[in-house]
DNA sequence: GACCTGCTGCGGGTTG
């Protein structure tokens, strides 16, 4: 009775257009998030998170208490909506416009494909609702500097969506800088929404939409967030809202598959005759296995990667047409063709016709493609955070969420490495699928400093006001709480001086810095609006049809037969001039290479294998295979008594049984490299070369020495290293900075120095 | 040993 008297109340408080729409569509009640969020919001007087999965109502709890807000304000008021995907955009302008047209609110669609007409309009009356992209913002701040303050001047709210796929990257940090440089130049704090999946640690999104007031905020608000008996924290600066209807069941299978071996000798030359490979027969198998169970309903499939994408969709569809039965299975990834994609998303969204799509992490965010049954995971997945999103796919109509595993091993022979005795893919798949079940998921990385991104901002502010002081910038970019405060003005001042040398800033003899030659045309050119690299791509093109694309390093020749968009193709023409790549329809072929670095990895999930590989239970959800798979790791791992050991010698090289993170392990590695030691990274371990002069007892010797050591400072430890760039702007810094910027996103030295510490007991014994 | 995202202003031509 209490429940449905307060949520008339908050009902009330909407605007009456509001209420109207809300009948209008039939909806009964309101969603627990809604409820929450409504009051909350309606004040405009804070920043607030909302955390639901998709399609818990998180759009509407946000918009309909701040267009409630716009319609009871006396004079035009703007909110601003910022999405990470064009098609979300697409998405959400359609909902809302529907919505608006009813209260007479403007709705503004602004990014890359939106006509310079349409934004001109905009401008004209800067009110309603704009839905816009970080890169179309950073280029209204570069390009319309001077009129910021007064488009902005009426900003009731920012409302950022899938808040979770911007924190700890470069994007993340850009939005950050560009809220911040539009406050400033308002003069005064815009109240910030924030929507995102529910994290582990929902502390670090209230502190990456509000720096500096987020973590404060958590502690104060666990002592006034009781009232209402929810997640809520109302008491801090940043609100958090979490949604209580994260609640499905979830049915697991877990499958283990193993890769045959190849015969050590071609048994022929005639390439006609020419085996197939062991990725090829594994994945045909799976595909058998997956065919079977799939069909007939909806559902997604997640490889890994592009390649395997494109390997499925043709095995399937083959295996469709084998039987005289229509294509069921829909190839999605970043590559192909928005066309082909939108074909894919139709599919899954057609209920009266069964569709399966094979593909990347371009369906993990909230595109609107509906609930599907199930979710395959062939191979393990890049994450349990990643793992969880896919799994949000899933689950229609209050079903089970439903999780097919695949996991793939190779024979047990001679050769077997360490990885395949300890059968790492299936006990980390595991170990995976039981921190998710805990509702444990990775935190994202905090620490990182990200200067190329900084490097971004000082041009764009300098473009922003036509020319600034050194002072300006360091007070309106890293002086706390800014998004880069945790740079130091002696490292900001270095940066300036090596952006000098480089020719992208100048300065003039009052002082003023302006861009220089380099920087006015970068600047000036619209690939600087991204903060992110992208590789240089070839389109692929049929019959005037285009496909998509492919990396311009994967080598092509002409006659090659390729797969793509999940049908075969043989290359007819290569058009370097215009990177085009002609193709026209064939038989038989392979998957295109493309090109990626790899994931990191948790600490957590490292000790959750450990765990797994020392204890006695055999989770239910694992079938006869993999249990054997388990079963052989557990064997091998007490054969080898690896419950005792930190080093295991391995004939010419010696494995650190550290179970620490990829970023903990690479600390370590570099720490070994400084002094002299040949290492690299082996999954949970660290590899390092045995030589005359490192035996067993030697390297015991150097990892007491390194723990009993304080850390290096970070340019002896990355002397050795070559190769650091990784992000857009890094070409631009200084080696120090480039160090700098390095260490603070791929090593944890306080893990591994502490890890080392911990050790040193062990480490004295020596045998 | 992976994946994903995004992008302006202007000049010149045509049409109503």
């Amino acid at each position: 009775m209490t429940a449905s008297h307060s949520e008339t109340a908050v009902f009330d408080l909407l605007d009456r257009g509001i209420q109207q729409f809300i009948w209008q569509q039939n909806w009964h009640e309101l969603r627990d998030i809604q409820g929450q969020a409504i009051p909350l919001i309606l004040k405009a007087d804070r920043d607030v998170i909302l955390a639901a999965p998709t399609a818990a109502g998180k759009t509407e709890a946000a918009f309909f208490p701040a267009l409630s807000h716009l319609c009871q304000s006396p004079t035009p008021r703007l909110i601003v909506y910022i999405s990470p995907l064009k098609a979300l955009i697409n998405d959400q302008f359609g909902r809302l416009e529907i919505l608006c047209e009813q209260l007479d609110i403007p709705v503004w669609p602004w990014h890359g494909d939106i006509s310079a007409s349409r934004k001109q309009k905009f401008l004209a009356h800067p009110a309603g609702v704009l839905l816009i992209t970080p890169e179309a913002l950073e280029a209204m701040m570069c390009g319309r500097g001077s009129a910021v303050a007064k488009i902005f001047a009426n900003t009731a709210y920012f409302v950022v969506d899938e808040l979770h796929a911007f924190i700890g990257n470069p994007r993340g940090k850009q939005l950050q800088s560009l809220l911040h440089r539009i406050e400033r130049a308002m003069g005064r704090q815009v109240p910030r929404i924030g929507l995102s999946a529910t994290m582990g640690d929902m502390r670090l999104a209230a502190e990456f939409i509000r720096p500096g007031q987020g973590e404060a905020g958590q502690e104060a608000g666990q002592e006034a967030g009781q009232e209402a008996g929810q997640e809520a924290n109302q008491g801090g600066r940043v609100a958090l809202l979490t949604s209580k209807s994260d609640q499905t069941d979830l049915k697991i299978a877990i499958k283990g598959f193993l890769k045959p071996t190849p015969p050590p000798v071609p048994p022929s030359k005639d390439k006609n005759a020419e085996e197939e490979e062991p990725d090829q027969i594994i994945a045909r198998q799976i595909a058998a296995h997956l065919f079977q169970t799939l069909r007939g309903h909806h559902n997604l499939v997640f490889p890994n990667a592009r390649r395997e994408v494109e390997r499925y969709t043709l095995l399937l569809n083959d295996l469709c047409d084998s039987l005289g039965i229509a294509k069921e299975f829909w190839p999605h990834h970043g590559n192909l063709a928005k066309e082909i994609r939108t074909d894919t998303e139709i599919a899954l969204k057609q209920s009266d016709r069964a569709a399966t799509a094979i593909c990347t992490n371009t369906l993990e965010l909230g595109l609107d493609i509906g609930r599907v049954r199930a979710i395959a995971q062939v191979g393990v997945p890049p994450g349990v955070a990643s793992l969880r999103q896919r799994l949000g796919r899933s689950g229609r109509r209050g079903e089970a969420a439903i999780l097919y595993g695949y996991a793939i091993e190779e024979a047990l022979d001679a050769e077997a490495s360490l990885a395949t005795l300890l059968r790492l893919g299936t006990v980390q798949m595991t170990a995976m699928v039981l921190l998710l079940i805990e509702k444990w998921v990775e935190p994202p990385r905090a620490s990182n400093l990200h200067l190329s991104t900084l490097v971004q901002q000082i041009l764009s502010v300098i473009a922003q006001y036509g020319g600034t002081t050194a002072r300006q910038l360091f007070s309106l970019l890293c002086a706390a709480p800014a998004p880069f405060h945790a740079v130091s003005q002696a490292v900001f001042m270095n940066l300036l001086r090596q952006l000098g040398e480089q020719e992208l800033i100048t300065q003039d003899p009052s002082g003023l810095l302006l861009l220089g030659e380099k920087g006015e045309k970068m600047v000036n050119h619209y690939t600087f609006y991204a903060a992110f690299t992208s590789e240089e791509e070839f389109r692929v093109i049929s019959g005037g049809k285009n496909l998509g694309s492919l990396p311009i390093s994967q080598m092509v020749t002409v006659d090659q037969l390729i797969i793509f968009a999940g049908k075969t193709w043989r290359v007819d023409e290569i058009d370097d001039s215009h990177k085009a790549l002609y193709v026209s329809p064939a038989r038989g072929a392979m998957p295109p290479i493309f090109n990626g670095a790899g994931c990191r990895v948790h600490t957590r999930v490292r000790q959750k294998m450990r765990q797994l590989l020392e204890g006695d239970d055999v989770p239910s959800f694992l079938d006869p295979t993999a249990r054997r798979f388990l079963a052989e790791a557990r064997e091998a791992y007490r054969r080898g008594g690896l419950a005792d050991k930190i080093i295991l010698d391995q004939g010419r090289e010696m494995m650190i049984l550290t179970w620490l993170s990829d970023d903990a392990n690479e600390a370590i590695l570099c720490l070994l490299a400084a002094s002299g030691v040949k290492a690299a990274l082996a999954g949970p371990f660290v590899a390092v070369q045995k030589s005359p002069d490192l035996n067993e007892e030697g390297l015991r010797r150097r990892l007491r020495a390194l723990a009993a050591a304080p850390l290096p400072p970070i340019p002896q430890l990355l002397a050795p290293a070559k190769n650091l760039l990784r992000e857009k702007w890094d070409w631009a810094l200084s080696r120090d900075a480039l160090q700098a910027s390095y260490a603070s996103q791929f090593l944890d030295l306080t893990e591994a120095h502490g890890w080392l510490k911990s050790q040193t007991a062990f480490l004295g014994n020596s045998g």
